[in-house]
Formats: structure tokens, C-alpha cells, sequence
DNA sequence: CTTGACCCTCCAGTAACTGGAAGCCCCATC
DNA sequence: GATGGGGCTTCCAGTTACTGGAGGGTCAAG
């Protein structure tokens, strides 16, 4: 699918997707005219970094928690530790969140 | 207090306590010898950014999440309205994060 | 065969820091 | 009372993660 599809299905600006390609992020295949061709695994990794980035992670931290979601089948001891610290960070942010709330609310 | 102890006490950068100030956000003191001075207050705001930023809020939602929480008695239409639309983003993100860990988990 | 909505690249600008240079302030120690 | 070190000041340049815009190609509809 084009560019402006896959961005509408992630919640992405069209812009950001170019950028991710750039940096090296999410890099999808290429119609014969030259468009961006993404599919379905594609977008579904974009949605993710939709999501973990608005909860400020940042790019860095993406690739890593993406390498993850790739590599979820492989079981090496560094993956598993980078998961349970990005588990450890989710929960603080989960609490530091629920004070917010509690403050305005 | 000094500028570095109030950093260290808001988890966050002296740089970036001094960039607050430059965007007009948190304005300390100052001392006679031209040292800011940053009292309890200031910390307690500085905390509350520390967090809102850590969880994706821009600057202008921070300015506008303190702006509540100094007027807090203050309850003004708009104020509530601001305030029931963050918490509807907290509640959102709450939910993103819980989907997050729910993934990596 | 033109018009409008897409798409492309490239380059410049913005937001929110971040690092570094050059220099003042303050306290301790020789 | 000079001196050394750590913390403070301003200013300016660099980085990250986009964001906007110019200039131009592509494609389906009329």
C-alpha cells in the first residue's frame, strides 16, 4: 500500500514515515514508479512506534523494543533483559501516570 | 536552594532547568551574587514536569497543566475543560501503556 | 489531455534540549 | 592572602525527531 494509507493507519504523518525510513527504522519495499510499497507487518510496526513513541520513548529505545518484537522467538539472554527493563520502565511510567491523573483529577 | 540541587532534587538537567527559565516556564529567584534561587515550589513544579515530560506531554501541555494546577481554586470553564481533556489523554495513554507491556510481556 | 490528489527528493526550519567555551563566586587549604 | 576546585553565570553551536515547503513526477477520472 502507498505511503498516505499506511499513515493514516498508523496515526502517523506522512513525513514521519519518510523520516523512520531514513533513519533506518522501517524500510519498506519500493513499487516499480518509485512510491513506497508498505504492507501489513509494516504497518504494524509503525502503530507500535505510534504508540511507544507518544508515551516518550524515544527513537533509540523504539529500535530496540522493535528488535525485540522481531526477534521474539529468540531467546538470548540480552533480549530478555532489555525486555524486563523496558517492563520496569512501562510500570513506573504506569504509576508515575496514574498520579497525574490523580493530581488533576 | 541552588540551581543544582534543585535539578538534583527534580530528577532533571541543570541545563535544562535553565532552558525552562530562558522559555519562561519555571523562574526562580535570583540571589544577590546573581544565583538562581529555587524554593520548594519551584521543585514541586519542576517535579511535576520531569514527569509529564517523561510521558510525552509536550511543553505547551505542561504549560497549560501548571497553569491549572497554580489556579486550582480558580474554576474557570476552560480550566475544566483542559483538565477532562488531559485526563482523557492520561487515560488513553494508561491504556496504550497496558497494551505495551501486555506485548512485551 | 488536463486536472487533482497522490507521490518523490531535497533543503530549511522548529522544539526541546545538550555540550562547550569563557568567565565569576565561594569555600577550603597552604 | 593566594590558589585550587566545584558550582554558578551567559552565550553560542550542535543534536534529535520531526515539520513545512519548493519543485517536480505519477495516476485515475472526466
Amino acid at each position: 500500500m502507498n505511503i498516505g494509507q499506511a499513515a493514516e493507519r498508523a496515526g502517523l504523518p506522512v513525513k514521519t514515515l519518510r523520516y523512520y525510513e531514513e533513519i533506518g527504522l522501517i524500510a519498506p519495499d519500493r513499487q516499480p514508479n518509485g512510491y513506497r510499497d508498505y504492507g501489513e507487518a509494516e504497518v504494524h510496526k509503525l502503530r507500535f512506534l505510534q504508540r511507544a513513541r507518544g508515551l516518550g520513548f524515544s527513537i533509540e529505545d523504539c529500535r530496540a523494543l522493535l528488535s525485540l518484537y522481531e526477534d521474539r522467538n529468540r531467546a538470548s539472554a540480552d533480549v530478555k533483559r532489555l525486555a524486563l527493563a523496558r517492563i520496569d520502565d512501562i510500570d513506573r511510567k504506569l504509576e508515575e501516570l496514574k498520579g497525574l491523573r490523580a493530581t488533576l483529577d
